[in-house]
Formats: C-alpha cells, structure tokens, sequence
DNA sequence: GTGCAAGATGAACGGCCGTTCAGGAAAGAT
DNA sequence: ATCTTTCCTGAACGGCCGTTCATCTTGCAC
C-alpha cells in the first residue's frame, strides 16, 4: 500500500531481505495487538523467525518499528473514515455512521494495543501527516453533512471525535465499551436545548432546570 | 487518618520511623503526582531525604507504596463524592452536582497520575474495599435523587460514573478536558424525551451490525 | 561455479530499576 | 553512661530490554 513493488530509496536488494521485512511487520503487529508496545524486541524477532538483529537492520530503532505499525493502523482507520463518508454522500444516515465509526475504533482499539496508539496520535502528532489528513478530510466531510441534517450538536468538529476516540475503554470486557458508547454518544448528537457552557463549573450551572 | 497517633500492628516504634514514614508517604505522593507510577524508588527516596533501603523497611515493594498513595486518593474521592451527595440531600441539583463532581476527577487526574489510577480501580479491583465502598453508596444516594428529580436518564448507574471516569483525558490541556466534559455531560442526563427509535437509538443500534 | 556484497545471526553490552543486605548510626530504656 | 534494638544507609545484585557488532551465511550478478 505504502511500497509498492517498485524498490524504493532505503527498500531491501535482496528478496529474502524483502520477505523478511515482511515478516517482521507482520509480526510486529501482532505481538503489539497481544501485548501492546511494551513487547519485547525479542518476542517480535521471535514470532517472526527472524533474529533480533535483523529487526535493526530493517528498522533503526524499535520506535521506527512500533511506528509502523502505527502508521498502518492509522491508514486503516482513515479508510474506514473515508468509507464512511461516502456512505452518507449517498445517504445514509450520519448520526449513524459516526457512531458506528466510533464504535469500530472502540472494538479496534479494544483488541489491539496498537490501534489505541494510534488513536491517541489523532489530531495531537505530525508524526503521520498524510493518514491524518485523510481522516480528518473525510470526517470533516461527515460532520458536515450530519450538522446539515441537524443530527449533531452544532459546534460538533473533528476533535471532538478525536478526543472521545483517544479516551476510549482499552482492555475492558465488551460489555463495558459498548456501554460506554451508549452514555458518550448522545453527547454528539443534538442537545436537548441549552447552549453549551464553558468550564465544568459552567457545564454544571447550566444544568439547573 | 487511616491511622491515628495509636500504634497500629506494623507501626514503626521510633519517633524518627515514623517520621520518615510520613515523608516518604508525601514524597511519594508528589512524585507519582508529577511522573506517574513509573517513578523510580530513587526519586521517590531522594525527594524523602531518605535513602532506599529506608523505603523498603516501611513498605515490603514498589507496589505496596503506590497502593498506599492510591488509597489516599481514593479516601478523597470517597469524601468529595459524600459531600455531593449530602449537598443534594440539602437540596442542590444532583445533575450539576454530578458533572461538577465528575469534573474535579478530571482535574485531579489531570495533575495526577496517581488519581488516575485511583479511578481504574474504582468498580473494578478489591484492592480498597473501604473506600470504595463509601463512594460506591454515596454516588448511589446522588444518582437516585436524580433519578427521581428526572434530572438522569433512567438507566443511569454507579459503574456508569466510574466507567466515564475511568476513561477520561489524563495528560491533556485543560482545554480538552473541559470540552471532553462538555460533550460526555450530556449522555447522563435525560434524553430530548423521545421515546427509543429516534435517529439517536438508530446510531446507537449502528454499532455491533 | 565463483566472488562478493547484502543480509542474518546471536552473544554480549550497557543502562535502568526494583530489591537486598552487611555494616553503621542512634533512639530509648535502664 | 551504657546497652540493646530498631532503624538507616547505599553500594551491590540481578533481571529486563533495547541496541550493537564481529562473524557467518546466502542471494545473485557475471
């Protein structure tokens, strides 16, 4: 997706090295969904058939490795994004694919240590600029769409989003995500009247009814 | 106040131990506070004035002394959460006072690793029974006088507090903080009043298909 | 088939960190 | 003042983990 089969600058010269690469990557992600980022360099080299050398020479330093997995995860989710949105250019329901959406980070996110990182880059890291924007053109794109229909909270944006995503439920059973995306998700949708508040204290202030 | 002036069982015998103890018990706090659980004991000693081996004379491991500043912690909350609810017993608004309670979580988590971790073992851990259990029945008290003033949605339940909480920013702006309370406030209260089937049910039902 | 550069290997290194313990200090009872 | 026992000290230990490098292997061009 990322590398064709053209070679680029620093691709392998050999084929196993490329196989290995493979590997590696495959690996890495993996052990990163099963144990989170604090896995071992040995454990990946391990599942990967591969010695811990080998991780260096394909990749500089064990962040450039956890990157890309990172990074792998964030172009899933910008496709999921983009999918999305052009479900709703063809009318579906944006209320209902926003909350999906966030319901598939959650589920994600749940099983996988590495989609958690990922989502915690959103909006705050430059370090995947591309994968990035791409989220955050679609769900722009999404939440445009949904403020039209008057299913969001009018000043609903793409952080937002982020932020609740970034602060989703990591290893904790079913029951409790989908819970939680019970009690978050109307808080996107519109409000029942009063205007937002500011800080906490105003938030609780303008509860009085 | 866990323990009074009376020597308890395990209690130090010399003036000076006690001392100390109390001193390693702040400095620990404070450290945690500002770096997290992951502090090394040497901080947390050199911030005591106190060399190591004095750490593990008044606390068998690591774990037992991040416990004990847990469980300061969690004695807090239990005593911010009692004051809330005697505050509506007196009339206040349960639902500003639930969010403004929710928001000093935040805040404290915010500024406090240590507070964090507090609120992951809330609903989940039987590490503090004490504590938790004066938060759980306060926090039950507030919830049901809400309930009963129609100020939260019906289904509203103590995990449903600790479950928000446990996931809420840690390590942000303030900024984020406040608007992450912004969006998840509304999802306690009551719905616009429609009955189930509504877009908002429809997005919810999104989730699992 | 031969040669050589690209690649793979894995033991070893070094830093970090929780933990221990032998030796020294001092509080408190007498 | 003396003695006993609690307590403190801090260097040292050991395990973990990311990283390196001298050595060996192997793909592949000729």
């Amino acid at each position: 997706m990322t590398e064709g089969g053209a070679l680029g600058q620093g691709m392998p010269r050999r084929a196993d090295a490329a196989r290995n690469r493979a590997r590696i990557l495959e690996a890495a992600r993996e052990q990163v969904r099963l144990h989170g980022p604090e896995v071992g360099m040995d454990a990946i080299a391990a599942a990967a058939g591969v010695a811990v050398g080998t991780l260096y020479r394909h990749f500089p330093a064990k962040g450039d490795l956890v990157g890309a997995v990172v990074r792998e995860f964030l172009e899933a989710v910008a496709a999921d994004v983009e999918s999305a949105a052009n479900r709703v250019d063809n009318g579906a329901s944006p209320a209902a694919e926003l909350i999906a959406l966030i319901g598939r980070a959650i589920d994600r996110g749940a099983s996988n240590h590495a989609s958690k990182l990922a989502a915690q880059q959103l909006g705050v890291s430059t370090a995947h600029p591309e994968a990035e924007r791409r989220s955050t053109e679609s769900l722009t794109r999404l939440i445009h769409a949904g403020r039209l229909a008057n299913q969001f909270r009018m000043d609903l944006v793409v952080a937002d989003v982020y932020l609740l995503v970034a602060n989703a439920p990591v290893d904790m059973p079913a029951k409790d995500r989908t819970r939680w995306l019970e009690l978050v998700a109307p808080g996107l949708l519109v409000p029942p009247s009063d205007p937002p508040g500011g800080s906490e204290a105003d938030g609780a202030r303008g509860l009085r009814s």
